[in-house]
DNA sequence: CAACATTGTTAGCCAAGGCTAAATTATTTG
DNA sequence: CAAATAATTTAGCCTTGGCTAACAATGTTG
């Protein structure tokens, strides 16, 4: 065992680089990222499909391509996935539409890009940047901080 | 084509869902997103491979999985990648180093990694949520969202 | 220094998320 | 209403990033 670091916190506010975190924490680190990369993408889906209900009233797959920026047939086959896991329903040809389920996480999804959205903003990057970069982040936010960024851009708005 | 939105960039402050941005702009959000994920769990080994000779003098094959929270065989197919990309240099048994470039990424990856972990400090999230949440975020922060959040740390501090 | 423990590699498997090309099914229109 | 067009699905391919199990090399120690 070449590495063992029982205890390393330091919560020095700036300091160029910080000792290693113990083991177990690192890998936590990791190990929640590659959770969340698991879902995101599925996320992203079922909020576009959401979105698109709401501001179009039909989700087409061929729309669903268009925004994502990827072929029709990728879209095809993960509508397949989103079926099985029953978040949407889809009859072949038609528009899809979101089970209770894929509301919920539509909401959900929705309101957490909001806040990351509106959070940038608030503190001054420019909206087409905001959007790239909420797009990332919200995947990777824990209701900690979101709840952290939430107050901070109500408390910037009232002054 | 069921959808045509020109255009679209309200930064009305905190309206529940904005409207949907035009489809490449949309687009665009997305395929960045792809793009981030493409390097980012190559930016983190090399970051490690950095944080591990900085702090400990070597970078063992077995640390990195233990720290990555991943099988040893996962990290060897990943060495091989990464000396691929001439990222790092490695005989068997022994060791990594970085390379030049190896370095430069674990530096530049390292330097953003801390100015995303210290701003998310500075905004009174607590430190294991600050660096779980780091972790994913660091590789969705565009270089201005990143001078804006290194601003806002650094001025925080002088009070 | 031989046995045991640790470390590293290889082989072979899997799922996710891309792609192109071809086939199928609606929809529109002359 | 038949033909052309548009939308959707399917088939088959690829890369990435996981895994386990088996094997190989190195290090440690009685
Ligand atoms: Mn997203
Ligand atoms: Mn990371
Ligand atoms: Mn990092
Ligand atoms: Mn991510």
């Amino acid at each position: 065992m070449t590495d063992s670091n029982p205890n390393a916190s330091p919560s020095a506010p700036s300091m160029p680089s910080d000792a290693l975190p113990p083991v177990e924490q690192h890998a936590q680190q990791y190990a929640t990222v590659r959770n969340a990369h698991e879902t995101e993408l599925i996320e992203d889906y079922v909020e576009l499909i959401g979105d698109l209900l709401t501001h179009r009233g039909e989700a087409r797959a061929a729309d669903i391509a268009n925004r994502m920026g990827v072929s029709q047939a990728t879209v095809s086959k993960m509508i397949r996935r989103l079926n099985e896991l029953e978040l949407v329903t889809s009859k072949p040809y038609r528009s899809l539409f979101l089970t209770a389920a894929g509301q919920e996480m539509a909401e959900t999804s929705r309101a957490r890009h909001d806040v990351v959205l509106n959070f940038l903003r608030t503190l001054g990057v420019r909206d087409a940047t905001a959007r790239i970069d909420a797009e990332g982040m919200e995947h990777h936010v824990s209701d900690e901080t979101l709840a952290i960024m939430q107050r901070f851009t109500e408390q910037q708005e009232r002054r």
